[in-house]
This record gives C-alpha cells, structure tokens and sequence, in this order.
DNA sequence: GTAATAGTGTCTGTGAGACACTATGGT
DNA sequence: ACCATAGTGTCTCACAGACACTATTAC
C-alpha cells in the first residue's frame, strides 16, 4: 500500500451570532499547532465510520457537542504541503445551526469568530472557511439555505434578515415574500411570534419537502 | 497512525461523441474487477504528486495520454463499502475535452461510450458518473463550459448545438446569441467556417478572460 | 390615538422568449 | 434563381423591483 497519507475530515460550522455569520473553532489539543484555534476535525476511524460524511458527524458531537440540522461536503483539500505531518487529505463539510440549539449543546471551550473578523489559522484553515462562506452564499442565493441558521420556528421578517445578512445586500419586502411563497417549502404554524408591536406569522421548513432551489437568484 | 485507508482519484473525462455527451472507460489492468470497464484512475503517489488535482492530471495523462483543457474537482467518495480492498477515499474530477484533440491523444485501449447508455461499473463508478453528468448540466447552464467539449475554435451554431446536447432542450438562437454576447467571454476571429452554405464567424474562448458565470439559467 | 412592525396591492421598466425577417454563401 | 444556414430586428407578456398602502398589535 502506499504509504502515509493522512486521511481527516474538518468541519465549518456556522452560526449567526448577534446577527453576524460566524464560524465554530477549538483549542487544539496536540501538536501541530497545539493551544491553537483551529476547525474542529480529525482523522478518519476506519473502524468507526461507516463513511466520510459519518466521521463529520461524529467529530463535529463528540468535539463540540453539536448535532447540527444541516451538514454537506465542501470541498476537499489534498496536498502534501497543508501539513507538516505530510502528505494530507482533509474532507471538509459545512454546517449550519441555530444560535439557540448551537448554546444549549456546545462544549464550553467551543468558541465563536465573526468571519469578518477571523483571527490568523493553522494549516489551510483560512482557506477552507473561505471556501465556506463562498459556498453559503452562492448557495443561500438560490434555496431556502438560511432557515438553518434559524431555530426550529421563525418570522419571514427574521428569514429576511438572515439572507440580508449571508448576501451582505438588502432585499424588498415584498419581492422576498413573494419569492418565498412560490418555493412552497414553508409551512404556516398556528402560533405567532408576540413582541413590541404587530404579532407576526411563525413557520417552520414544512418536514418532508428537501432543500428547495430558486430558478434565480433571490 | 490510523492504518490502510486508501486513498484514491477517479477521473470523468466528457467529450462529445457524434453530438452525444460521452465518458471515457479504461479496461482495469489489475484486480479488483480485472478487465472490467472502469473510470481512470489510481492511487494518489505522496512521493510524485504534489496535490489531488496533480494526481488527477498525472492518472488521466498517463494512463490515457489525454491532457484536459478543464478539469476540476467533482466529489469526494469516501466509505467503508464501495471498495472491496477497504476503506476507500476516492477525491474524483471531472474533465473536458474536445472530440478531435482526444482522438489525436488517446491510447488506443481507451473507450468512449454515451452517458445515455452505460454499462454497469464496478465500485461505485456509476454513482461517479451521474455526480458527473449533473455538475456539468448544472453548470452549463449557469456559464461557458460547454466550449470545452468544442475545438480550439467554433461557430456559434456549434456551441449552441453542444449546450442543447448538454442540457436536453433546444435553445431560441436570438436568445442565446444574446446571452452569449453579453458574457463577453468569446473573441471573434478572422477566418470563417465554410461549408455548404453561409460560411459562420468563428469563435475561440478569450484568453486572459476565465470561466464566466450568468446571473440566471441560459 | 400613536408608534412600530407585519403584511399586501399596484405600477412600471426591463428583458426573455417567440418569431419573422434579412444576409450570404454554395450549387 | 434557389436553398440552406448565418445572423438580426422587433413585439409582447411576465415579472422583478420599487414603493405606497393597509393591518394589527403594544403602550
């Protein structure tokens, strides 16, 4: 066989804090780059994981407690100078989790950077959370991507908010709802959300119905 | 270290095989499944590639002699089952290339056959190929990658046939030249194509200009 | 009532689609 | 002259965007 290729997946969890999307990172525990922040990731257990995505999954919990709602491949980053160890392949997925759930599961060493203001990473992390916003936007652009970085429950005006936040760019009112509706991917609940002034409509991803795309961008 | 993950790329290598979208198959020269139709592929060398995409490019050139215009990377396939040696990795790209310079270029052993009718593959090489057959329709439809399945050079007629090939839908030719002209991505040359009738402007991709997106379905 | 947010109605300009038209070569 | 393909012009309908409007609650 061929030997020494290291084989781990790495995981960007993303989050919206205060409003602003922002990304999961730990404290390394070992060498390289041990008391670092870094991506929670690790090597591929061949007897433990039935599959890469599996492995993501299960560093993601048992790291940082999270069972996020939404997990998908990134992108895979291989080469022999991403780490001084050697020649490495990471598997990388993104995620997305709500505040509320991401609070009540998360280790307390789990620390949280607005990507716009990330500090310095270890390997090729940088890059890779790059790759990840550049994702999530693209992606946000054209499905209902977003509600996972909302609770279970939320407003459309609290929907709205979020993609203006992802997209960096304000959408009109009415456009987005209308856009909204046509997906058909929510489903109208019988509470409404009570706050200062008018109560507003809650929904929730209508179960059964996968992740929608628009034939535009929204 | 965590032991005997093998770590793997396959290659989807597409071209247009009269009008019709094609893979190319290599009959496997060791076991498993030997002489059986399989995609190209092999194990990433720690000592001699530099990175996925180089082994990509090394494994396609070397064991069918074509060097892509595009290539880039797909998926990655990663679980205990799909390999019977064990758990298998398998980083895949997708490639193209114009019919002309393959059959200028490719072993004689190399064989083209229509997506539309596959014989089954070994591994997971089917599911490979279908992750193949949507990105490139997903993405043709969104920017200029069909002229890769072109010539150095081609009319407009040509690239409108190959997109309607790709995607399953003929296309309006005032819409689509409009569309195309807009992109900016093509440089009028100073020949024309002659043939039976109205001799066609020619066309090549802009240099120094990469591959350009729409902002909606073509 | 007033303020503030939720939610809807309507007008308009743009542009995709449809299709007819002109252009230019071979025979 | 005629045919086939290359390439252009134009009309229209749909819809995205803009924005004003109404609705409903807390206070």
């Amino acid at each position: 066989m061929h030997p020494s290729i290291i084989t781990t997946v790495d995981v960007v969890l993303f989050t919206l804090l205060e409003g602003n999307l922002a990304v999961g990172l730990l404290r390394r525990s070992s060498a390289p780059f041990e008391g670092e922040l870094a991506l929670p990731g690790g090597y591929i257990h061949a007897q433990e994981d039935a599959s890469a995505q599996a492995a993501a999954y299960r560093v993601l919990h048992s790291k940082t407690g999270i069972e996020a709602p939404y997990l998908e491949q990134l992108y895979t980053f291989a080469s022999a100078d991403r780490d001084p160890r050697g020649w490495a392949v990471s598997i990388t997925y993104y995620a997305l989790v709500g505040a509320e759930q991401l609070m009540a599961q998360a280790h307390d060493d789990f620390v949280l950077k607005p990507v716009a203001d990330l500090p310095a990473l270890p390997f090729d992390h940088g890059k890779i959370i790059e790759a990840g916003v550049a994702r999530l936007q693209n992606k946000s652009a054209y499905s209902a991507l977003p509600c996972f970085l909302l609770g279970e429950t939320f407003t459309l005006s609290e929907l709205q908010e979020t993609y203006e936040r992802i997209l960096g760019q304000k959408l009109d009112k009415s456009v987005f709802r209308r856009k909204i509706d046509e997906l058909e991917f929510l489903e109208e609940l019988a509470e409404k959300r009570r706050g200062q002034h008018r109560p507003a409509q809650l929904y929730r991803i209508h179960p059964e119905r996968g992740l929608r795309l628009f034939d535009k961008a929204i």
